[in-house]
DNA sequence: TACCCGACCGACTAATCAGTCTATATCGAT
DNA sequence: ATCGATATAGACTGATTAGTCGGTCGGGTA
């Protein structure tokens, strides 16, 4: 029945859920397999039932984190606003996803270089990610963009965004309006001619 | 006599410098005693005669580290010279040191938020850092920069010295003094009003 | 009814871990 | 030459680890 296909998937749900928690927390190494079916309430059995090794099941987290992230950001180009206003959106919506879901963040920004993704699985979704973009890449280059090439352009974009969801993890009292437009200036401003 | 006593710290010396590599490459507790000790061509018990415990290895570790980053950038500022080059010069100073050094400035990146490190470590050595700007923080407020608070300011400054050591790390053929330009300017135009 | 398959469990195992212990070696000082 | 202190070694230990195994349970199918 269909109520079932859903509760046979909540624990496999749940191990994802404590794994991403207990990982950002304590590291891969420093985060049991038994410690993760116990805080998610199931036995290792189950665990390595849904998940062959430990290896697969971080790497199946990074893909499920970062699709879900992906998921959220679709479609949101609006060819009647100007391109600033495009840009500014985007990166509103990463930076308040970011501080939303910080153990998410957080997870990618720890893992994304580790050695336990597989980098099929990196290159995979990755592309997802270059996919989006495309879209902006037209617009910087027929903006009064400095000149420069895309990669340095794109690390500058998720720089500033990481840095940002960083600093204001770190001073939540200084998260207002007034701030977060101002440290997207300080990223506009930058690339500006 | 004296090349004795270099001789004597030879083995300490040789396991930071093992523990410095593994502990980025494999993690905190993905990186066992034993194999730090045999990598670094010691026993354990001489790892454990120098490091009470593995916690104390890798907080000794993070000091090390820090304070060898911060002795190479000391008593820089030159009152004769126009407040941007000397911002630049000390910006350069960290971006060469961290491309010199991926090892170190990966390590910290990597545990300066984690719970190894005690805070008494951390406040003790981020004091440091803090009087080492301090000179350049009145600078700020006499120039033309936009109106923002200290800690933003600094998380900018910190964030983009990062960013490019990072990007030029993905990509070391893109590395040259016109790039290395570029991305200073793309910090400083973006605090500039 | 019978039986089959996937979900689920937790006791179990071989390997590995951080840290200890005891023994020897080498130092500088007297 | 002798002595206390420190440096070094590596076998050893109790605890913990990732992963296994043999089993129970319950819904779907024939």
């Amino acid at each position: 029945m269909f109520w079932d296909v859903n509760k046979l998937k909540e624990k496999e749900q749940k191990i994802l859920d404590t794994s991403l928690k207990l990982f950002v927390e304590r590291g891969f190494h420093g985060t049991s397999t038994a410690e993760i079916a116990k805080t998610a309430g199931v036995a290792t059995g189950t665990l390595f039932h849904y998940f062959k090794t430990k290896e697969e099941l971080i790497d199946r987290l990074y893909i499920y984190t970062k699709e879900s992230i992906l998921e959220e950001v679709q479609g949101d180009y609006d060819e009647e606003k100007p391109f600033k206003e495009n840009v500014k959106s985007l990166w509103l919506k990463f930076v308040c996803l970011g501080i939303e879901n910080p153990y998410k963040f957080n997870f990618i920004m720890t893992f994304h270089c580790s050695p336990y993704i597989t980098s099929f699985t990196k290159g995979r979704i990755e592309e997802k990610f270059v996919e989006l973009l495309e879209v902006y890449k037209k617009g910087f280059k027929e903006n009064e963009i400095k000149e420069m090439y895309d990669e340095l352009l794109m690390d500058c974009f998720w720089g500033n965004i990481l840095n940002t969801i960083m600093h204001f993890e770190k001073y939540p009292e200084r998260m207002n309006q007034q701030n977060i437009d101002l440290t997207f200036e300080l990223f506009w401003d930058g690339i500006s001619k």
